[in-house]
DNA sequence: AACCCTGTCAACCGCATCAGT
DNA sequence: TACTGATGCGGTTGACAGGGT
């Protein structure tokens, strides 16, 4: 005779039921455990009475003993579950309050898909709630076109994160955009995070790489659109790498000599064309031409932090997080972000497939990750390797010659760096596998069958898979952030958008950092296997180009942007 | 009324980690 | 060191309800 739910509604399985195998399953099934069935599905009030009894008695833990002391037919994990969601004292019922909601924004901002830590700053609130929320307001957030996080957590992320460069003097060439960021022109209030700041001033140093505090926000929400477009498909490499040729073949220049992509595309009205500015473009713009960033805003998808929900999104391309996700140790502020592992750590979910290495040395935070940043770390990994571990103490060649305090700030990040390295990717991915689980994204839009329904106007035309669409963001249903919010914080990113995307030298350091380069070159043709990569390299070091899709520039100080020239007509 | 869509909630599953042996 | 069990975490799924057509 089987069990019914009535019959389980009743609660109390007699002894005879409970050590009875019950041929049956039950309406909801169930799982023999020692020739017991244990029950699966909805707890059944007396259920929860015998559990709460139990733990009264015997206390938390020790789930497995429940069902054999309790006479609950249900396994130690689902006792556990059972408790911890709901039965548990101190837990919060109903919805999330206003301030929950924002509370956990911005965790997710810092943390990424890391619910437990998440519900810890959440008194009474439990990991499958805030996740369950979170699911719901990505696809609410999507559906809307509007970006996952609100451009106030973007911008403040990106702060941070110039901020964390010019304390340690890097990436000097880029000065005058950082200095444009930093005081703070356009009125960017610090609207949120304050809670979450770090005394970044205590900070001997900050690593280089690691720095992916807010560039990582950027250039996450980045990669949620870039593995659909920067992972190019095969059907579409070619036509890739032949609009590559024409634009890398000026672009790599200017990354070449310390690439700005201000002075870039000062001279470069088409360029800017690419990433969706007007033009001729002012690298000015921000301060002398407040119309582009305000009416046109929405403009570029990054700005807007619209990190994933305006793209094409691919269904093998998980939607989540664009975050920067730090440890937990972490919260206490973005400055304090500058630690390799969040990094990595913040790959989580981008990729979805299941991790085909073994590598397990770089501890949990290394799993599952994919996205870019940690991509191209595995790049580098690898290729360092190919290039010996001779190289290893030239490595801090990166930095800038006779700036001895960053050049000791590099070699110790650098070292960091190298800790993480493993011939076999952390990310359990190879770079292959992950390029290949990467859905299409067709340069004609067809995969924008997903999109939400934004009204979306492709600049001139798209050309770097980094800036995607430019979505005009047509409403805001989230009840968080106001539309107004939205589109005055989205203004307000506009600005610093293109920066975000080639305010890099990855692809190609000054000549000065010669060997570097080398590495960088061809830790993301390792990336791109033998066949394209070989063609990066080509495009990379400013040679001929027989293709044209290719990997633009890149960060190494700053964000890790991967650009890809997409098609042009 | 039927159907569809969406949101919410609850639970399960697989995997990782950790501690004990 | 390897194995095992317990626990925790994150992803996913399914049931259900409510609203719109």
């Amino acid at each position: 005779m089987s069990r019914t739910t009535s019959e389980s509604e009743d609660g109390m399985l007699s002894n005879n039921q409970i050590e009875s195998p019950l041929g049956e399953e039950d309406n909801y099934g169930g799982s023999a455990s020692g020739g017991v069935v244990l029950k699966k599905g909805p707890w059944t009030s007396a259920e929860d009475a015998i559990l709460i009894e139990y733990v009264k008695k015997h206390g938390e833990g020790n789930w497995n003993a429940v069902q054999k002391h309790s006479g609950l037919f249900r396994c130690g994990k689902s006792c556990r579950l059972r408790w911890a969601n709901h039965l548990r004292p101190n837990l919060k019922k109903g919805s999330f309050t206003q301030e929950e909601e924002q509370l956990i924004i911005e965790l997710h901002a810092k943390m990424g898909n890391k619910w437990a830590r998440m519900a810890a700053h959440l008194p009474g609130r439990t990991d499958n709630e805030i996740k369950n929320y979170w699911n719901t307001r990505i696809k609410r957030r999507q559906r809307a076109g509007l970006p996952l996080y609100p451009p106030e957590v973007s911008l403040q992320a990106l702060q941070e994160s110039q901020r964390c460069l010019n304390i340690n003097g890097i990436d000097s060439g880029n000065k005058g955009l950082h200095d444009t960021l930093q005081t703070n022109n356009y009125g960017i209030p610090d609207v949120m995070f304050d809670n979450l700041k770090a005394n970044q001033s205590i900070l001997p140093y900050i690593p280089e790489l690691p720095d992916i505090t807010a560039s990582s926000m950027l250039m996450k929400g980045l990669s949620s659109s870039q593995y659909g477009s920067f992972m190019s498909p095969t059907l579409h490499r070619q036509k890739h790498l032949r609009e590559a040729k024409t634009l890398l073949s000026s672009f790599s220049g200017g990354m070449k000599n310390e690439f700005h992509l201000f002075d870039q595309f000062q001279h470069n009205d088409k360029a800017a064309q690419y990433f969706g500015l007007p033009f001729p473009f002012d690298p000015d713009a921000t301060t002398k031409n407040p119309e582009f960033f305000g009416e046109n805003q929405g403009s570029h998808t990054l700005a807007n932090g619209d990190f994933s929900a305006s793209k094409p999104t691919s269904e093998a391309v998980k939607l989540e997080l664009p975050s920067l996700q730090y440890s937990e140790t972490d919260l206490g502020g973005w400055g304090a972000s500058c630690s390799p592992s969040p990094l990595i750590d913040s790959v989580d979910t981008f990729i979805q497939s299941p991790p085909t290495g073994t590598v397990d040395s770089d501890g949990p935070s290394l799993r599952n990750s994919g996205l870019l940043d940690a991509l191209l770390h595995e790049a580098k990994t690898l290729s360092s390797a190919k290039n010996q571990s001779s190289d290893k103490s030239s490595n801090s060649s990166t930095i800038t010659p006779g700036d001895n305090a960053d050049s000791a700030a590099l070699n110790i990040c650098e070292t960091e760096w190298e800790d993480y390295g493993d011939p076999i990717s952390p990310l359990g991915h190879t770079a292959t596998s992950l390029f290949s689980e990467c859905t299409p994204i067709s340069a004609s839009g067809s995969s924008l069958d997903e999109s939400p329904p934004t009204e979306t106007f492709t600049g001139s035309k798209r050309k770097f898979g980094c800036s995607a669409e430019f979505n005009v963001k047509s409403e805001s249903i989230d009840q968080t952030w106001t539309a107004d919010r939205e589109k005055e914080s989205s203004t307000r990113l506009d600005i610093i958008h293109p920066d975000a995307l080639l305010d890099s030298d990855w692809l190609e350091h000054d000549s000065t950092y010669g060997k570097d380069q080398v590495i960088m070159t061809d830790a993301i043709a390792t990336l791109l296997g033998d066949d394209l990569g070989s063609e990066y390299k080509q495009m990379a070091t400013g040679a001929s180009i027989s293709h044209g899709w290719g990997l633009g520039s890149c960060t190494w100080n700053n964000i890790p942007a991967v650009c890809q020239i997409s098609e042009l007509p």
